[in-house]
DNA sequence: TAATCCTTGCAATCCGATTGCAAAGTTTCA
DNA sequence: TGAAACTTTGCAATCGGATTGCAAGGATTA
């Protein structure tokens, strides 16, 4: 079994050949991917096959989505172990220039008082800017 | 020079009968509101219309937009004097349960460390749970 | 092997958002 | 005041991302 077979079953996800190959590409991002720049790197792929990946790999939570404000949903593999849960907060980077979108893994999100009676469940904190490259 | 026309005139946008209506349901407001909802309030007017009336308010920084992670950009009054900086950041609370955005103004976002040579020009910081009511 | 289930691909559709264009309304200035 | 210039509005059409229905192909089980 190879490496990504084991990716893909350690989330009950079947390894089928297209699975394969998007979770692949999935793993050589350095940023997080929007629908579009995936299926652009399958030409001969079908939309709606990769967007039924990407829903399956969602709900086996090998994935999460990424809203950075530019209103194109991006998705990044998510961390070994993690649930998408709020104690495992996701911190984003979007750079105004270039559009990429970076993970800040190491980024602690500090606690933040809501109001009375609210139950918090998730946190989606997005930073905007210029990214190094682009200043 | 009624209130509705004082408050377009702040912030140089030429008081229409249109954009009065479209202010005016938007004071009304205690929570972030989609377009589609407010299309829904105003059944005679054209999608086009409001669609540019939003985009006018937003170019004038009379409103801004909310991304809730629903994938539905909803918008919202800025406040008097909000010029959406960094410095004036929007804390929003989402209901999973009810779908309503509320503004969380007296929320204060903590200082959060960026990468070097990163330049942060803005902070969009939703909170997702259950509200007072949905709980 | 037959029955069943899951996955894939195609066509069609839905819906939010945008664009072009012409009509109506407003402003400007001679 | 009235003609020219500009702005706003409404309609029709279009675009593009996302979804749905359905049938074919492939894998799984008994």
């Amino acid at each position: 079994m190879t490496e990504l077979e084991n990716v893909l079953q350690q989330r009950n996800i079947k390894p089928t050949a297209m699975r394969l190959l998007v979770v692949e590409k999935l793993l050589q991002q350095k940023y997080a991917i929007s629908h579009k720049e995936l299926a652009e790197q399958f030409e001969n792929a079908d939309n709606v096959t990769l967007f039924r990946t990407l829903k399956t790999f969602l709900e086996h939570k090998l994935i999460h989505t990424i809203d950075d404000g530019t209103g194109v949903v991006k998705y990044a593999l998510c961390q070994s172990g993690c649930n998408c849960k709020p104690s495992e907060q996701h911190t984003h980077f979007h750079c105004s220039q270039c559009q990429r979108t970076f993970c800040l893994t190491d980024t602690e999100i500090p606690n933040i008082n809501i109001p009375q009676n609210f139950k918090l469940e998730g946190i989606n904190l997005v930073l905007k800017g210029r990214c190094d490259r682009c200043n």
